[in-house]
DNA sequence: CGTCGATGTTACCCGAGGTAACACCCTGGT
DNA sequence: ACCAGGGTGTTACCTCGGGTAACATCGACG
């Protein structure tokens, strides 16, 4: 048996194991699901990232390749946004385990699962929560909408702050007008481009064909 | 000496170690920077989870009572939203290595730093990106807002996801409706609520002084 | 003076990632 | 027929980090 039909076999181990036990699981433990000892492993996939990364790629192809297509859907604006949003939501919905490791592949604590805020961002999450609750009026939806926000915009200037201080592309106060741009609806008012999909190939003006 | 005072040394002694090597620092390590060995932080701080919660507590009470004090700012409300994004910002400007501890407690792989996002999600990020950049006309700044956007949103979306998928508290096309509606500015187009600032004390409608 | 509550130590356990050395079995070329 | 190579597998080990047990010390207080 050539590698390839084996490594398949040993990522569908080390997926069972790990829908059961959660990212944590053990080298051996995969090993032993799989009916083998670690060396084996080591063989195939270098360390225990090199199985993550095995593991998570060939999850999120599907997931990815989904969000992609939703991105492009010939859709109206907010429409398409609804679009790729359900797109992920079905996505994680349907795969829970996985989803954990696509989100969290090193393995951290084994107690807590679903932690994609630290215990100190989710302090900051209920801050906003509660301040969306108490001053605006969202009608109906409130309680929901407000830990919804709370939520996503924690995690919204988690994400962009990390990224923002990682590689910081420009000001602070820039930084500041770009997020509260995307929260002040700026994402819906903005117009369409001209229907240039590639993004190195700027519509060439004299392409009789775009009209 | 009675337990406090000492608590607070060993505690500097670990904020100095986490400066200086980042979150993966061993307990080995900290003893060794406190110039004592592990059992006495053990006898301290119970395991090293306690050891992590007691200094993210430690430096996350100051930029949690900022933006605290942030979102309760008698501003307009785009301004208030500036003021807590820039408070935010500010803060993980100002102590990066415990801005990391804030956000990934878990040690993790030591070599990758700043992964608010995993891989996986970044490649996510990245689609959005280019979506925004080439399907929206943002003037000027449009790498920069899409690149920041890119990973807000992923970031928003993982965030809520998260919390979704764990305690379920709507159908997933509520969610994605309170998502959209999010980025699509609601939060900037919602009326205000009668500055009734107590959650659980709803506004008097007898009470003369909220005119 | 005893003892309580801290301080501190050395030495160990355990589990997990990772590796070295060895053995087998089939296939194919000479 | 034979042996080399590339796959399969094994046992036994190393290292490092979190965590604990057992023991020694020092100062204060009734």
């Amino acid at each position: 048996m050539s590698r390839e039909p084996r490594r398949e076999q040993l990522l569908n181990a080390a997926d069972r194991v790990i829908q059961r036990e959660g990212p944590g699981a053990s080298m051996n433990a995969i090993a032993a699901e799989a009916g083998i000892t670690k060396p084996i492993l080591y063989r195939h996939f270098g360390d225990r990232n090199g199985l993550i990364r095995a593991l998570t790629e060939r999850h999120t192809s599907g997931l990815l390749a989904a969000v992609r297509a939703a991105l492009a859907e010939p859709l109206e604006r907010r429409d398409r946004v609804e679009h790729v949003l359900d797109t992920y939501l079905a996505g994680i919905e349907a795969r829970p385990q996985v989803y954990r490791l696509l989100t969290h592949p090193e393995p951290g604590d084994p107690s807590g699962a679903g932690n994609a805020l630290a215990p100190a961002l989710r302090q900051i999450a209920e801050e906003i929560t509660r301040a969306v609750q108490s001053q605006i009026d969202l009608g109906a939806d409130r309680d929901l909408l407000a830990e919804a926000w709370g939520r996503g915009i924690t995690g919204m200037v988690l994400a962009a702050g990390d990224w923002w201080l990682e590689s910081r592309p420009c000001s602070r106060t820039r930084m500041v007008q770009a997020l509260a741009d995307l929260l002040w609806g700026r994402l819906a008012a903005a117009a369409d481009l001209p229907t240039a999909v590639l993004p190195t190939a700027p519509a060439e003006p004299t392409a009789p064909d775009a009209g």
